[in-house]
This record gives structure tokens, C-alpha cells and sequence, in this order.
DNA sequence: ATAAAGTCTTGACATTTGTCAAGAGTGGCC
DNA sequence: GGCCACTCTTGACAAATGTCAAGACTTTAT
């Protein structure tokens, strides 16, 4: 498991990755089967998560109950709560396990250590939040220009292989759309 | 002009601040009139902005000739199109003045070269970083969980402000409704 | 000062999307 | 193997939102 990390940061940061191994031995493997929570919305985000094998839900439940999907998190990629991570306020979202996945977590506190400690780490750590941001900026013009339709062409032309581990229901709430309706947009395309 | 932007970095990093003076030399000011552009869709995003004084709106347009807002930048606040000035692909979005605005823009050379020889200019990029990413978070969820209605309550419960300096129109591309959609909302209030 | 352009509102109507209900199919669990 | 919970689909209808057109009003440019 440690080793899929470690592959992972040096194809980010190259060949200047001192103190990797030490960096890599405060990451703490987490199992989880389907439906674990890694994180329930109210609860501070204490960890930073990187998937090395699985998929996560990201998403928020209203006062109806709906549930909307922000992000799906597959594995090699990281994954927080990152108002809750940082400022220790409760968070507003959920981490559920789509499917069995391995998951290593760093506490905050290591993480910031480890930022302190490690230029490269703080490099790294800075390259997801490019990523990670430049991502949602495009979710967020995705989605507030698009109607429904339009979204779904833009998730298959973009998202291509989230349509084969998803159900309906799941693809539904990332499109930010009831269940039927995505079962109607299906026989329009 | 610059004395504004020393003041906020220094609120941002506290007393650490060697060099600044040097950092600060290198923000050209920009003087924009209403619906002066400071960059168009398709063109490379060279520059990293601070916002003086005025305000930007941030906004993509779609085959019919639609406007949606992503965000509105207002006077001490940072901007950039994150993916186009990262990789240097043309951008997806404009930023137009709303109004006669004041901008300190830094070269995406001489940002590197600040990032790399500064440490402390690099821990306030995260910073920054951290708050766009973890607003924009708050947009995504905030989008697409709620309806029009929700939206415009979210928003004048979080961002007052905005409303009494945009007009009708700017608020409902922000929100992502028709004029005429937002004028019979207010209504409902 | 005046004309032109743009904004805001309102009404009528079309389209999109949601809600509720029912039934067929699917997979997990004892 | 059989039951249970869940998903997916479909239909009927309701609610939300968009589009188009018109008129009053405001702002901008000359």
C-alpha cells in the first residue's frame, strides 16, 4: 500500500524526494467496505486521505434528505474537507466508500509537521490545491451555464469512466438531478 | 496603490516579511474603466492580479451569447484563472470591470521567480489558494443542492454585500437564472 | 438636450425538471 | 431457495424556470 503512495509523490515532485520514506511512515492504512464513512458531515476532518485503491463519495445531504454529489475520488488521488481540515469547524459534507477501498491517512498535525518539515511536501501539497481548484472552477462553470442534458454530455465527454462504476442514482446526484430524470436524458442522447 | 497591497500581505504573514519591498516592486498598476477586460476567453492568463480598489467580474459565455458568473472579485482580493495560468492554455473565462477599478498585476515570470526566492510569498499563494479552493467547494455545493429561490437566500445571507453593487442582471447570471426568473424572486422574499 | 442603448418589470406561453406512484428487475442475505 | 431491500424505469401531473414580446424607466454617448 505505502509503496502505490510513494510511486505517486515522486511522479509528482521527481527525483528530489528526501526524507520520503520518513514522510511516508506517518500515512496509517484504513480499510473500508462499502457504505464506511470516512467522514460524516458535523465532524471535524482530523485527516488528509490519499486512495490508493477504491472510490469515495464526496457529498451533502439537505433537510429533505436528497443527497448531492460534489466529487467521486478514485484511487491515487487525495482527498479532505479542506474548511473543515483547516480551520477545525464542523464539516458541511460526507466521505462514504462506493466500493471496498484502501485509504492512507495523515493526522492534521503530522501533515502540517510534515509541511513544515519537508519544502517538498509543502511543494506537493500545493500542487493538489492547483489541481484540486482548478478542477472545482471548472465544475462550477460546468454546472451553472449547462442544463441538465448538456451537463450529461459534458460528464461523458470528460468523466468518461465514472459511468462504469457508478450506479444511476450516484450519476444522478453529481448531475444534480432526480433519478427519473436521468433515466429520461438517457434516451434522449 | 502599493501601500494597499504591503498592508495586506503583511496581514496575511504577520512580521516575517523580509524582502517585501522587493516583492511589491514587481506589481505593475493597471487603471480599468467599466467594462474594461482584463482578459478574454482565449487568450493565455499571464499575470496574477490584486485588486485594489473596484470590482471584477469573472465570467464565461456560452454558443448563444450567455453570461455566467463564476464570481465577482472586489477590492483586496486576488484573481486569476488558475488553469490557464498554470499551463498556459487559453482561458475559458473573462474578467470584465464592473466598475473604475484599480489592479496590481505581477507577470507570471516574476510570480515563479518570487515563489522560489521567497518562501514566505509561497506560503501566502497556499493561503490563497486554500481560500479559493475552499469557496469555491462551498459554491459547488451550495449550486447544486439547491434551487433558484435557496440560492438567492444563501446569497444574501452570505454575501449582502454583493448586492449593492451589482445589478439585477450580474445577480441573476450569478445565480444562474434569467432576469426575469430573479425579478419574480424577489417577489417571493 | 436629445437620441440611443440598455435595464427592469410584467404577461403569456413553452420547456425542463421534480414528485409521486406503481411495477419489473436485481442483488444480498439468512 | 426465497425474502427483502434497493434500483431502475415509466406514466401522470405539478412546479420551476426559460423565452419572447412589450412598455416604462435609467443611463450613456454625442
Amino acid at each position: 500500500m505505502h509503496e502505490i503512495l510513494e510511486q505517486h509523490i515522486r511522479s509528482k515532485l521527481g527525483k528530489d524526494t528526501e526524507g520520503l520514506e520518513e514522510v511516508i511512515s506517518y500515512f496509517k492504512p484504513i480499510q473500508l467496505k462499502r457504505n464506511d464513512y470516512l467522514l460524516r458531515e458535523g465532524e471535524l476532518c482530523r485527516h488528509c486521505y490519499f486512495i490508493v485503491d477504491g472510490a469515495i463519495q464526496v457529498f451533502t445531504v439537505d433537510g429533505a434528505g436528497n443527497e448531492t454529489t460534489r466529487d467521486f475520488i478514485l484511487e491515487e488521488n487525495w482527498l479532505m474537507e479542506i474548511s473543515s481540515f483547516l480551520q477545525q469547524v464542523p464539516s458541511k459534507e460526507f466521505f462514504r466508500a462506493i466500493a471496498t477501498s484502501q485509504v492512507l491517512a495523515v493526522s492534521r498535525d503530522h501533515f502540517m509537521e510534515l509541511s513544515a518539515r519537508f519544502p517538498q511536501f509543502e511543494k506537493m501539497y500545493r500542487q493538489i490545491l492547483e489541481l484540486s481548484y482548478s478542477h472545482s472552477v471548472y465544475r462550477i462553470n460546468t454546472f451553472v451555464s449547462m442544463d441538465a442534458l448538456e451537463r450529461l454530455r459534458w460528464m461523458m465527454d470528460n468523466q468518461p469512466k465514472l459511468f462504469t462504476r457508478l450506479s444511476s442514482k450516484m450519476i444522478a446526484s453529481y448531475l444534480g438531478i432526480s433519478p427519473e430524470t436521468y433515466t429520461r436524458l438517457k434516451g434522449k442522447l
